[in-house]
DNA sequence: TCCTTTGTTCGATTATAATCGAACTATGAG
DNA sequence: CTCATAGTTCGATTATAATCGAACAAAGGA
């Protein structure tokens, strides 16, 4: 019972401009690992969830991943057998003005 | 055994500037009550605990309130019977530029 | 001195989140 | 088709955090 439920991978559910949070926001960003992640997104462009050298097992990354996506930081595009991430930059930047650079700002060079 | 510990509540321990973090500043935001604290602290200045018409337990609110405070997002001095809150904003400002007006226009009109 | 007010601390409970390994899926290469 | 790659999902475990009531503490008023 129960294989294949609605919301599976299938759909890669990102949120709309709209219904980004700022609590979801900052509480994503509020991760040093997820933090991390959108660093090095801002710092090297889009890349795949391999490229960032996470010391953590696969599932774990997978999890942050998927927090960082549901909160609607980042965009994860499957291309191949991979998933190119980048960051939301104009969702952001427009639902919550400033608040990526500053964040970025305040988290020193990477 | 063990009453009075040493980090009690006689010395109220706020972080020095430097030692604030920003992932501790993001998770201490990104509770929707304690947004609302600080929403509260800046639009109408500084205020005791009491005032902020809180749901939740006495005990609640206390611990939501240290939350912020050792994150360094806010100041309390003992005023006879009651503590006075205050938002850090010029420690905020100096350590992380902009991070406090971003989140703070993107939490809306109060 | 006793009482009220304001908030803290303690201990327990419940709810969320992080982490991992194992099994799985999809894609593309050989 | 078979295999390797890249990542997801599941289930279990552990770690953090939120919440509450009860007991406590400090300050000040009656």
């Amino acid at each position: 019972m129960s294989l294949c439920n609605n919301a599976n991978m299938r759909t890669l559910n990102h949120p709309s401009r709209k219904s980004m949070t700022l609590s979801g926001v900052l509480y994503a960003l509020s991760d040093p690992l997820r933090l991390s992640i959108i660093k090095s997104l801002a710092a090297q462009g889009e890349q795949p969830c391999g490229a960032f050298g996470l010391s953590v097992a696969k599932s774990t990354a997978s999890h942050h991943f998927r927090v960082l996506r549901e909160a609607g930081v980042i965009r994860m595009k499957p291309e191949g057998t991979q998933h190119i991430n980048s960051l939301r930059r104009e969702d952001l930047d427009s639902r919550f003005p400033g608040l990526l650079d500053a964040i970025l700002q305040a988290s020193g060079p990477v």
